[in-house]
RNA sequence: GCCCCGAUAGCUCAAUUGGAUAGAGCAACGGUCUUCUAAACCGUAGGCUACAGGUUCGAUUCCUGUUCGGGGUACCA
């Protein structure tokens, strides 16, 4: 490739960042400098220019110069050659630092309007499968605030990858058979009986929330009085199609949906448990001891061997989970990721190890794991637990805050923190929360065009952009132009928070502009100009809103 | 014991993966609407980044140890 055509691509593919790291190598070897790692970024501080690097600092040791005057002499060569630059200039200890000229700025705008929602997308994920499986509740009771993170964490998730390119598989996958649904099935019969005036209790390990009371007497009214305590699966079945309902009510409140509902049970069925267990017993990775069945875990790096078959017969969760983790490999993702609760954080090295044994590449699934949600109240924190009845749902959580609300603070933190859930904080957010803060600034963008049609500027699509100069303006647009790598970090680290934060940051440089500067005026021109930009802002605000799924209202 | 997360302003959290003077929002105090939405903006105050070492020109960020919280370490899921 020709080098003025490498040029084109990298300047106008956005990268300032790449153009002046090129240049300044560029300028090294030309120097017959040695290579050195070095950064290129964006600085804190605005005093510092737009874009800033420690070259010379890392160079300094090497050539046993002092930065500074490295710094200048480098500054010397890079003169001319780097377009749209204001100014470059060295300060501090040795970093020199380049200003951008207002037309650099000037230009996104309308880069930003001609390609609306595909705005700086690049499509890394074009023709590759992704697999997404979060929430994966068993139905057992309804979904609790600490689902509910994971939910919308896996659904922003998605959209984030979809965003890429990436064609999304969002999977449920849940188990309906085993010990947690025979307790299920069992106090649903124990209420069923109380409703008939009989004595029963709960079994010890059994669920007392009030739904299952409801369950009961829906049950009751669909299949009468004389239901008998054998066979029990009426009793589950009927509890976890009820269950499944509510927690596809719940999900879909958040606006979030499933593709793929995958059932335990189909891997028993289908033979899937049996092939992988027979896998692994020819591969000699199994033996028999006190009538169970174990897995050779430690020769993998675990601290001991596990048990896959109980001396009951009856398979632990580890090897449904390995057989479904063989299926999904099978089914031939590109990329898969699993996200579970801190809870789970020791199954996976396990499930791994026997994939790997069997000689699977697992090298696509990425596990994420989220921490906690805590509950608190007035300060004090709540114990949940879905066994016993104190826990707070989380359509309770939605009727409280909204969806927009809930969405919002689930993708504020990092899933590597706690996220701390204050009732009485959620509900008094109705005119203080941060996600107000955005679509307010998103419908005072749309109310500006608005305006401005009644203000008889039909098409501001003729602008001169070069009226666009003053410093909250600049840094608007500076932070529009970040969208790029906000995007790329959220590929690389799959953490919305990073948008989140961004999205804010950006309705804060709107919301700063507006205060200072009028848009629609009697200056026609300048107000068209200025059109053209709240036109920008608002795409990327909404393209970024879409992407957490929270509404962005052209009304508030 | 061992493994995984976390510890930053009174509270809840940031700090774009090692940069220059650590930032926001709540809460407190003061200011800004005859003009496109004041759900906004501006200002004041608030810090030994849990502690002790180490690596580096440079550490909230990386390494080691300690303390404190959360989660694991099941023939529960």
């Amino acid at each position: 490739m020709h080098k003025a055509t490498c040029f084109f691509m990298v300047f106008f593919g956005n990268s300032m960042i790449e153009t002046i790291r090129r240049k300044i190598e560029e300028c090294c070897s030309e120097q017959g400098w040695p290579q050195t790692a070095f950064t290129v970024e964006r600085p804190r501080d605005r005093a510092f220019g737009h874009v800033s690097t420690n070259i010379a600092l890392t160079l300094s040791k090497e050539l046993k110069r002092a930065p500074r005057e490295i710094a200048e002499e480098l500054i010397r060569h890079l003169q001319g050659k780097i377009p749209d630059l204001s100014a470059i200039d060295t300060a501090g200890p040795g970093f020199i630092n380049f200003t951008f000229s207002p037309a650099y700025f000037q230009a996104f705008i309308t880069r930003i309007r001609k390609s609306r929602a595909d705005f700086q997308r690049e499509l890394r994920g074009k023709d590759r499968k992704v697999q997404v499986e979060f929430v994966s509740a068993n139905p057992t009771g309804p979904l609790t605030i600490g689902h509910g993170r994971q939910a919308v964490l896996g659904d922003s998730i998605a959209r984030i990858l979809e965003w890429h390119g990436y064609s999304v598989t969002r999977e449920y996958y849940f188990n309906d058979a085993g010990r947690q649904m025979r307790m299920l099935g069992l106090s649903v019969l124990a209420r069923y009986r109380q409703l008939l005036g009989e004595k029963a209790d709960i079994p010890e390990g059994g669920y007392e929330g009030e739904y299952i009371f409801d369950i009961a007497r829906d049950f009751r009214r669909q299949f009468g009085d004389s239901v008998s305590a054998e066979p029990l699966s009426p009793f589950i079945d009927f509890a976890a199609q009820q269950i499944f309902g509510t927690i596809r009510d719940s999900l879909q409140r958040l606006g979030i949906r499933h593709d793929v509902y995958y059932n335990e049970k189909d891997l028993y069925s289908s033979g899937k448990i049996e092939a992988v267990l027979k896998e692994l017993e020819e591969a000699g990775f199994l033996y028999r001891e006190g009538g169970a069945t174990w897995f050779r875990a430690s020769q993998f790096g675990a601290e001991k061997d596990r048990v896959l078959v109980k001396n009951t017969g009856e398979p632990t969760y580890r090897l449904p989970d390995i057989a479904y983790h063989k299926e999904k490999i099978r089914r031939g993702f590109d990329l898969i990721i699993d996200i579970f609760g801190a809870d789970h954080h020791a199954t996976y090295p396990d499930v791994k190890a026997a994939l790997e044994a069997l000689g699977y590449a697992t090298g696509h699934i990425r596990v994420l794991l989220h921490q906690f949600v805590t509950l608190t109240r007035d300060g004090e924190k709540i114990k949940m637990s879905t066994r016993k009845a104190n826990f707070v749902t989380l359509d309770e959580l939605i009727d409280l805050a909204g969806a927009d609300v809930v969405r919002y603070f689930y993708l504020m933190r990092s899933m590597d923190s706690h996220l701390n859930f204050d009732i009485a904080l959620a509900q008094k957010q109705s005119d203080e929360n941060p996600v107000f803060y955005l679509q307010y600034a998103h419908a005072r963008m749309c109310n500006i065009l608005v305006h401005s049609k009644e203000k008889h500027i039909d098409s501001y699509e003729a602008a001169d952009l070069a009226l666009l100069q003053e410093p909250e303006v600049l840094a608007l647009i500076e932070i529009m132009i970040e969208f790029k790598e906000i995007m790329e970090l959220c590929h690389s680290t799959l953490e919305p928070m990073y948008l989140t934060n961004y999205l804010y940051r950006l309705a804060t440089a709107f919301h700063k502009f507006y205060t200072v500067h009028r848009v629609v005026t009697e200056d026609v021109a300048l107000s068209k100009a200025r059109l053209q930009l709240v036109d920008a802002v608002k795409t990327i605000l909404a393209n970024g809103m879409y992407i957490l799924g929270i509404s962005a209202p052209e009304k508030m």
